[in-house]
DNA sequence: ACTTGCACATACCAATTAGTATGTTCATCT
DNA sequence: AGATGAACATACTAATTGGTATGTGCAAGT
């Protein structure tokens, strides 16, 4: 094992996303990586601080990175949320489906449960609506936007239809619903674009 | 006590909705209810059991129920899609929003992992669902949706929205942020109803 | 050469978990 | 009156869980 501490991580990551965090079993993840106890105890103090650093240092980077570059994406910042979303979706295969988002899942098992869990959780979901706020805002700013959509709430939206998109794959298990509705959104977003656009007169 | 089955039901759904299903412990709502294991295991079998009939009988039919109205409804069928949603939003406090949707909880916490719930979840889901794309496709017929929106896919969508309005809140634990979410998708069904009419010269 | 400390391994443990096995009470039927 | 069965209560248990306490090998610094 070159990086014990990444694997580690990385093999309960998995568990957590299959199992939640409260059905992983530190014993049967330390068995499956063939480690001990030893090790495990030497680099997270308890199930507890691995469950953070699980979010702080896979799934946190993993959804921030990604909206992050709609501040630098070029033309309209609809398209941005759009090459966002299909950069979610070309992620996906039927197992990844099955699975459902991690954030999603965390979020519905740990937020009431955990103070912890919770401030990290929302603090991603937090930057993602708001690199979605701000892509809104800049479209808004350039007329490229229907001046009665609030950005903030709209953006809320998105991030909401989005997550949704999970569930409906998960409980579905079946990646064509997942597509669906998926797809239904991106229209849904470029309607609001080209409504913004004639309302506009352009 | 008048119904224990019934009571141990209505605590373990709470706990359920609390903590998840696997968080749920057996003893400690037995404890809470003040009977003890002897009246617990009369009778459900087991852990498992019980978990199915919490999905049978309470939460499934809470949310069948509620969509199936959808079928009787008179109006414009967009509307009447409306009053489900703002049925469920009315439905929703502080706490609630804290603590989320039970369904879209249980899907993400145990879709993956057990059969039994996956498939009960699943007709849930999937009875939602047909109700919704019933009453898009009764739309349709009647010349009031755009014929380019396909009913089942746009059913999906409408579904992942709202069950992402849940996780927005939970997340965020505002339900400024739900709420906001909700306006948003109700204002897009209003929006594609008027287009209808626009495009079909109404 | 000797100490120091990281990176683990081994062995043990108390509490919890989801049960089971076996009573007991009481209403109802015959 | 006696039998029967539903509706619980009590006591016990095997396995699991999430650790802790302690030991060891080995590389690096002095």
């Amino acid at each position: 094992m070159i990086d014990t501490r990444q694997n580690i991580l990385e093999k309960n990551y998995e568990a957590m996303h299959r199992q939640g965090f409260q059905g992983v079993r530190p014993d049967k993840v330390i068995s499956e990586l063939g480690i001990t106890k030893g090790a495990f105890y030497h680099y997270f103090p308890s199930k507890l601080e691995l469950g953070y650093a699980v979010v702080d240092e896979i799934i946190g980077p993993r959804y921030t990175g990604l909206w992050k570059q709609l501040d630098y994406h070029q033309g309209h910042p609809v398209e941005g949320i759009v090459w966002c979303l299909e950069g979610i979706r070309s992620g996906m295969n039927a197992t990844q489906c099955e699975l459902g988002c991690p954030l999603n899942n965390l979020i519905n098992e740990m937020a009431p449960l955990d103070e912890g869990f919770r401030k990290r959780l929302q603090a991603i979901m937090e930057a993602m609506h708001s690199a979605i706020s701000r892509a809104l805002q800049r479209a808004a700013d350039k007329g490229l936007l229907n001046k009665n959509i609030d950005a903030d709430n709209y953006a809320y939206f998105i991030l909401a239809a989005m997550e949704g998109c999970f569930s409906v794959g998960k409980s579905m298990q079946d990646k064509g619903a997942f597509d669906a509705a998926m797809d239904a959104l991106i229209a849904t977003l470029r309607e609001i674009k080209r409504e913004s656009q004639k309302a506009n007169g352009q």
